[in-house]
DNA sequence: CGCGCGCCTTGACCTGGATCAAATCCGCGG
DNA sequence: CCGCGGATTTGATCCAGGTCAAGGCGCGCG
């Protein structure tokens, strides 16, 4: 876990972006604004950078800041007194983070590459939300994406089996990674650790499940075992359990 | 699993109520309107009521209406197709069932006691949330906190043992009904069945910690085994294993 | 008042995943 | 090219909670 300065980390690429230019324009939360929203939004922004391991956001932490992530990606976890960690959420890119209207992080927020975020002053941002329509009802319809990942993921949590588990979240990755050509590839941005955090299992039972669906001819590993493929989807999203709903676990 | 009627199960009483006299009134998703748009709502309202037991929504369910729950108890739940089932949301009065801009159900939603929903035909509703600031954020508001009480469920299905997650359970009761005078005292809406259902465990499983958590003195059951009090609410919450952040499973 | 039917509880046993403990692999700096 | 440290895999063993199988208990009904 090293702590690196990551104010820095990541000069000059993204800093003060033209709104209109923005890679997430139309996904995040100002995807509905018109030109005069954005104008608005552009004044009070500001980009911040974080390594990775870096702490975004301690679990009951006062944020000053609400903003959206633009590039990289985070993890949200909430833990027991005793150590016992659970991931509750992942952000990638042109997900929000924060909330209006309460200024305490109910869970902790964790870079885990380099992570960049568009960040806006709380009291700013509250005040836009109350007069500007296309923002807030934007961010209800995130976050009702996020209530039904949520979902999704308690039942995984309380029903699965560790192979289920394990075959819906490789399927999420490479369902996300899909470039449409058949043998579906993808470089899993978390490691093993953070994996069975946000499964609920051990390292060691995650490890386990991924060598047996390797045994299985479900997937296959590339050396280092961070690169994962996947000759044929079906039969990975067989092994997840999964009813033919749609997932929603990483919420568009 | 009786199937009763149902919609005469529970006449007049709440039959076409002034909003003004309605008991969720501050709390429900029309809590920060003003008296127009009180109006507004009050003229495309209309209640409905379930028996215990009755299917409000199938998973996958086009539901034509949006409402809030003024009377009685719901729960959410979501199936894997082999039969496995967990509980991912439980409704209260001044909770809100359905979701704008989308008209399938992502779970099913069952009454436990009798039930009564004050609804909203969803187009009518989309255009009000479109143009009235007040109900939007207040409904933005409500998702937040759910939100945040799905990813407290997320901690305790990842990572809480059997006997955590009941006094988790037992615990969350307790302080709903709770009437200030120290020897706290609950009758459960759920049963066995339905606590297994929302706790990841098995009847079996919430049984025996019950009964453990009865010979620890931490709880008392009375006969039937619907009812209990907790002589000392800091015991439970201890068995509870949570840290001292309070617990928003069940949003305001 | 006894019977039957849902619940709930309890017991005996089994197993999936946790825990404890090595190996092995890989990228990197020297 | 070598050695080191962190990540991953694999093996051996344990145990919390699931499964299967009887009982109890309370309640409504004939």
């Amino acid at each position: 876990m090293k702590q690196q300065p990551g104010s820095a980390a990541m000069p000059g690429t993204l800093a003060t972006q033209d709104c209109g230019a923005c890679p997430i324009r139309h996904r995040a939360v100002c995807a509905k604004c018109d030109g005069d929203e954005l104008d608005r939004l552009q004044q009070m922004k500001s980009y911040r950078t974080w390594a990775p391991g870096e702490t975004i956001a301690l679990e009951g932490d006062t944020l000053p800041f609400v903003g959206t992530l633009v590039r990289g990606c985070a993890t949200l976890t909430k833990s027991l007194e005793d150590g016992r960690v659970q991931m509750v959420g992942m952000l990638m890119p042109s997900d929000f983070v924060g909330r209006p209207g309460r200024s305490a992080a109910p869970y902790e927020v964790t870079a885990v590459t380099d992570t960049t975020l568009c960040l806006f002053e709380r009291q700013g941002f509250e005040r836009l939300i109350a007069d500007t329509p296309h923002v807030s009802t934007r961010l209800l319809e995130m976050s009702l994406n996020e209530l039904d990942a949520a979902r999704d993921w308690m039942l995984l949590l309380g029903r699965k089996t560790a192979r289920e588990r394990v075959a819906t979240l490789l399927g999420l990755v490479l369902r996300r990674a899909a470039t449409q050509t058949a043998p579906l590839r993808a470089e899993l941005p978390l490691g093993r650790e953070a994996m069975a955090s946000f499964l609920g299992l051990t390292i060691e039972t995650v490890s386990r499940q991924i060598s047996a669906l390797r045994r299985d001819g479900v997937i296959e590993v590339a050396a280092g075992g961070r690169t994962i493929l996947c000759p044929d989807f079906a039969t990975l999203r067989l092994a997840a359990g999964d009813n033919d709903n749609a997932e929603q676990i990483f919420p568009d």
